[in-house]
DNA sequence: TCGTCTATCTGACGGATTGTCAGAACTGAA
DNA sequence: TTCAGTTCTGACAATCCGTCAGATAGACGA
């Protein structure tokens, strides 16, 4: 089930696994370094010095291989997940959660982000594999924001103005673009712990309907 | 100066100038149909009816090629800036302002999302060049956003808890990823409308002080 | 009209990458 | 050690890359 299989399906065993993750991880250390557009199946091979088609077992190409790191991103950004459920539900001071939130997925994306960038990438161009991927990674985020929208609109703390939706995608973005600003912002003297206050105050607000101050 | 050159440094002609820009054309055309990551010089040359050998006396390769048309959304991008500008000076209906320009950004990232998806992706991927032209192309927006910030802080309007920058760049986030949110949006009953309406009222909120309702 | 000059384009090439086999090398069990 | 199943790779045809030298086309003067 979810046995991992080679590309002609055969479930493989664990020197296969191992030979499978040193591709993958090899890929996501070039992604980092070299970017996405010119990463050819031979530098991954080369790299790890296996002959390409060894490669071609696991992988029908290198954009394959990113989609395979795309969807352990799931997995690995799931104990982000259950920190904001687990501090949203007991419903205690809001800001410091939201800070903390802001923290720990900005250090994600420092870690992630040659990868989030391709999962995006494709899922923006209308790749239904990767819009499948895209759309699992952010449920758990959207429907804890929806949630907290909702439940401030009905509170009345909320104008209803707002569509629920949009104001927690409107979020998201602000997380998923802002690391990428972040060389930028330190140059012109914004730093690290401004942008996620900056960020977690945006959110707290827009989420809560309490005033930025 | 600003006259056009081959990559061997000449400046070019009329004819050359039309080829040239025939080439820009379908990169464009096939960016948007099928994305970049397997976009080849071969099939911009086929599609163009010339040889591969006419593509790289213009261009050193594909990348270079959407180089060329992120420098062009500089330009085409101007007239948002433009009106933006006009609106937020005479200080009118700030809300109002905020939705035109949401609006109309949104519709210049449908027209040009294939293109200014890559040049974001390079330019988060450090490549130099594009951070430059990333630089141009967001500075009118930063400048004028950051401005108004600092405008509503000085008045008291706005705490100053929020960084500026910050604050300018999580609105450009939204600004730049929700386009690529909308068909999930739609699917799920948030109407572009809904979309421009919300992220047009957090834009002004966040950059004048103003409470959501 | 014709020939000439120059800008532009391309055929053809060596080299690299892609993707696919059949079979070689490895591994663990007997 | 042998054997059977698993994993890996050399070698190949097809395609793409990137670069020439030379072919072609358009402008212009005679």
């Amino acid at each position: 089930m979810s046995d991992t299989t080679a590309t002609d399906g055969r479930v493989i065993g664990e020197r296969a696994l191992q030979t499978r993750r040193r591709i993958l991880e090899t890929t996501a250390a070039l992604l980092r370094e070299q970017g996405a557009l010119d990463l050819k199946v031979m530098d991954v091979a080369r790299e790890v010095g296996a002959s390409p088609a060894t490669f071609y077992q696991y992988f029908a190409d290198v954009e394959d291989a990113i989609f395979a790191l795309s969807v352990e991103m799931i997995e690995k950004v799931a104990p982000i997940h259950a920190q904001m459920a687990a501090d949203w539900n007991e419903g205690a001071s809001g800001l410091d959660h939201a800070r903390r939130l802001v923290s720990e997925y900005t250090d994600f994306w420092d870690v992630n982000g040659a990868v989030l960038r391709i999962m995006l990438l494709r899922a923006d161009e209308r790749d239904e594999r990767f819009r499948q991927i895209r759309r699992d990674y952010n449920a758990p985020f959207m429907t804890a924001m929806v949630a907290k929208v909702r439940a401030a609109q009905d509170s009345g703390r909320l104008t209803t103005a707002l569509d629920a939706e949009a104001t927690a995608g409107a979020m998201l973005a602000a997380l998923d673009r802002l690391p990428n600003y972040r060389e930028g912002f330190e140059k012109r003297g914004t730093s690290r712990e401004a942008m996620i206050e900056t960020v977690a105050r945006l959110l707290y607000s827009s989420l809560t309907g309490e005033p930025f101050g």
